[in-house]
DNA sequence: AATATACTACCTATTAGTAGATAGGCAAAT
DNA sequence: ATTTGCCTATCTACTAATAGGTAGTATATT
């Protein structure tokens, strides 16, 4: 792994821990031992990497959606689900809930990154749900887009508050989703 | 209001706007026109602020149990979600969630008071389930823990999410809650 | 007189960011 | 084959701003 693709990682890993002003250049220089000097080498400004950890989430969840592109939306949920689970099972956060809460003190250009990939996943849900429906595979009353936005917030939040109250929470509401998918 | 007060309100609503670790004591001290070190007379360190806010929202959210105690469940609920559309028409997010993405940075004092206010939330809103589950106004299959807590989770995550999507989706995701645990 | 509330002045640590030096590798020109 | 020069990646050393916090003092209220 590269130098760059070392501090993209670890930005991340920090931003999910805790939070994108809480993190600075100085908790990445002491973890891969270089100077932050270096680190502004690759990237000039905090907004810069900020951008950068999004897009490499953004990234990977392209990929992720099109080698399950042919699965069907329950297998396809359920990887969606597991996404979460790997984070609850790091007792980090999703980034979009990260810097959705930090949300007022980020640099526009950080902004429209966020706001494009929360949209990609936004997306991603409402296709698997609409699927899903279709083939009578799930069952829900109230419009898709809203459905696709309820179940992301569950996942989204679920994450944060489970480290309030109990982590098997997690679990519970993962399997809540599903059988209420399923009712009928 | 005292000084006191002023300067706790202040904190509650920048720590909803910004983060906790984005504001700033100097932050007070101009908004309402008193040195820092006047702030750290009232308290001590950055924490006992924290833990300041966090029990006066305890404290307001005590009272709105109590004076909602005789009505029903569908009422309480209402008022539940109006909480939220408070914060969603100030463009804040709710304190549970923003102190849970910061959670890793704060101090033990302050993740304690937290815990116990979220566990109070959640008494309330499994009470109230419960209570519309037994009057047959509620219907839900799953756990009635989890389904507050999947409710929580709606509330708590659709004020960070529509600040990336629309502000419209927290009336959306309100009404899709409403006519779930009213189906059937 | 005592107490509450505010002040001035200061401290130390940390932050993001910049300027300039250095060293090694690679490739084209001599 | 050697030199020249550029590029990459890192360093040292620095800056200005801000952070949370403290000590001691002044003023106002009771």
């Amino acid at each position: 792994m590269t130098t760059k693709d070392e501090i993209i990682n670890l930005a991340d890993s920090l931003i999910r821990d805790k939070g994108y002003n809480a993190f600075s250049f100085n908790d990445i220089s002491k973890a891969i031992g270089i100077k932050t000097s270096s680190i502004h080498y690759y990237f000039p400004t905090k907004s810069d990497l900020g951008i950068s950890v999004i897009k490499e989430q953004s990234k990977r969840f392209n990929i992720l959606i099109k080698e399950l592109a042919d699965k069907s939306p329950e297998v396809k949920l359920e990887e969606f689900f597991n996404m979460y689970a790997q984070i609850k099972s790091d007792n980090k956060i999703c980034l979009v809930g990260s810097l959705a809460t930090d949300f007022n003190t980020i640099d526009k250009t950080v902004k429209n990154e966020l706001k494009k990939f929360a949209e990609q996943i936004l997306n991603w849900v409402t296709e698997i749900l609409t699927e899903g429906k279709e083939k009578n595979i799930f069952s829900f009353q109230v419009n898709v887009r809203t459905k696709a936005i309820m179940i992301i917030s569950n996942m989204l939040a679920i994450v944060q508050l489970s480290r309030l109250t109990n982590n098997d929470d997690f679990e519970a509401v993962k399997k809540a989703i599903i059988i209420e998918l399923k009712q009928n």
